[in-house]
DNA sequence: TCTGGGGTCCTATTCCTA
DNA sequence: TCTGTAGGAATAGGACCC
């Protein structure tokens, strides 16, 4: 990783005037490959998403945009926009095809690419510029041999610093409103003597880090372009959002941004959630999902390598309140029975709330170790903790929908007993699919089947039969 | 208009311990 | 033994990103 250096003006966090940072960006991404895919669908304001009344737009074509649909837009107010628009569902194996394509021609340039998502990364070009030209030749070429090699459009901005390579690929984009579309640059390039000029015009929720809360707190402040923040003295600002992200922002809006191009992120949290057609109301049924969520997050923990300290449940209430609950043991785990110990009892401990219908259930597993690390817990599960927050004895429940070796013992018994069930469990999936084995909690009419990840991503389909359990 | 899923990071609060 | 205090760790919630 390139060493930081102070910028042409010496100001500490300001970005070595050299560096020539791309981002490259994938117009409609999702969409432009189910057009790819299936060329009737070309000129057609095409919705990729989740088609449900719980649904929302992941991707769509510029002439769905026309209409103003845009991602992460609820899927009920897109079809209202635009009642012609083609729904499809999402379909993540392809886009993780091409993405992978993608980021060939990248590795091809640099070996600095910081992938920040399928469609789009960071690539450092500063060591590649006497071999493949400067930055903007460079710039073309990736977007070139992307339109030639996988027939998608990008968008690539340039700058000496991942704030401005970003906004640029984004100013370079196509635009498309009521009345019509029109094509963007492709590429932009911001000099380092033109960053301000650039910069400072831009509406301050361009900023990454502003969203809408932010964004509100800053209009009372009278700010709302990125010089108006600029101007804004460091104190005030730290006062109105805090000291961390007052000074991040203060500097942004000053072209001030030293982050490196990163090649290697290691996860730092692994997890799977789902929003259900309609609410639930039956712990069982809960309790159901909530261990198909523990085998798929688990199943994940261990084909990485990895271990996990920290057990979070999350629930979403059918009026959107929300809560957690997380719980660390002493050692990391990670065999799915004891990771279900845990997630149960965390489950139960909200269960006095769950009368109110769960919309959303979740479980995330964090603080990660090696799973070849040698495993020494020393864990009891005592009585349910009286408190909801501190360093406080775990809550205790029996592993819900397990039977087996270990069942009812505590975590460290569940961890030691089945970690040899788990690997031939993993080996035999690996083998026969995913699907050909799992706890026998999952198995039966109600189809609680393992998800991949990707299905149902954007959203539950239609509703199915009301909960029994709410009766 | 009514809000998905998979993440990261930050802050405030609470508890434990010295 | 009790009380006050401070720091660290765990927990919970929220904002934000794509």
């Amino acid at each position: 990783m390139a060493p930081e250096r102070a910028g042409p003006g010496g100001r500490p966090g300001s970005p070595p005037a050299d560096r020539v940072i791309l981002h490259v960006d994938m117009d409609a991404f999702f969409a432009s490959v189910e057009v790819l895919d299936d060329p009737r669908l070309a000129g057609l304001p095409v919705i990729v998403g989740g088609a449900g009344p719980r649904g929302v737009v992941a991707a769509c074509t510029y002439e769905a945009r026309m209409f103003g649909v845009h991602s992460a837009m609820p899927s009920s107010v897109a079809r209202r926009l635009c009642p012609r628009a083609v729904f499809v569902d999402g379909r993540f194996h392809r886009y993780t095809e091409e993405s992978r394509k993608l980021h060939d021609i990248f590795e091809d340039v640099t070996p600095l690419v910081e992938g920040i998502s399928l469609d789009e990364a960071f690539l450092d070009v500063t060591g590649s510029q006497h071999l493949l030209g400067d930055g903007p030749a460079i710039a073309a070429a990736i977007r070139h041999r992307v339109a030639e090699e996988l027939r998608l459009n990008c968008s690539v901005g340039m700058g000496r610093s991942k704030l401005i390579a970003k906004l640029a690929s984004k100013a370079a984009k196509p635009v498309a409103d009521r009345t019509g579309i029109r094509p963007g640059p492709g590429v932009i390039v911001v000099r380092p003597d033109e960053e301000l000029a650039f910069l400072h015009p831009l509406p301050v929720r361009a900023l990454w880090g502003v969203g809408p809360v932010t964004g509100k707190r800053l209009d009372a402040l009278g700010v709302t372009t990125v010089g108006d923040l600029a101007a804004l003295p460091p104190g005030v600002l730290e006062h109105a959002l805090g000291a961390s992200l007052g000074a991040h922002l203060g500097a942004l809006s000053r072209g001030d941004d030293p982050r490196p191009v990163e090649p290697v992120q290691e996860a730092k949290s692994i997890g799977h959630e789902e929003t259900f057609p309609s609410d639930l109301w039956d712990p069982a049924v809960l309790h159901g999902h909530l261990m198909r969520m523990v085998d798929a997050s688990a199943t994940l923990l261990r084909r990485s390598g990895l271990a996990a300290r920290t057990v979070t449940v999350k629930v979403r209430f059918g009026d959107f309140t929300m809560v957690t609950r997380s719980h660390s043991l002493t050692a990391p785990v990670d065999a799915t029975p004891a990771v279900a110990a845990v997630a149960t009892a965390l489950l139960d401990s909200v269960s006095a709330s769950l009368d109110q219908g769960v919309r959303l259930l979740g479980v995330s597993l964090s603080g990660f170790g090696r799973s070849d690390q040698g495993i020494q817990l020393s864990l009891d599960l005592g009585p349910v903790d009286a408190h909801p927050g501190g360093g406080g004895s775990p809550p205790s429940a029996p592993p819900g929908g397990q039977s087996g070796p270990g069942a009812g013992d505590d975590v460290e018994g569940l961890q030691r007993s089945w970690a040899p069930v788990t690997a031939a469990v993993d080996a035999i999936r690996e083998r026969y699919g995913g699907s050909s084995v799992g706890p026998a909690s999952l198995v039966g009419p109600d189809g609680l089947r393992i998800r991949r990840r990707g299905e149902a991503q954007w959203g539950p389909g239609a509703p199915g039969p009301p909960d029994p359990g709410r009766a």
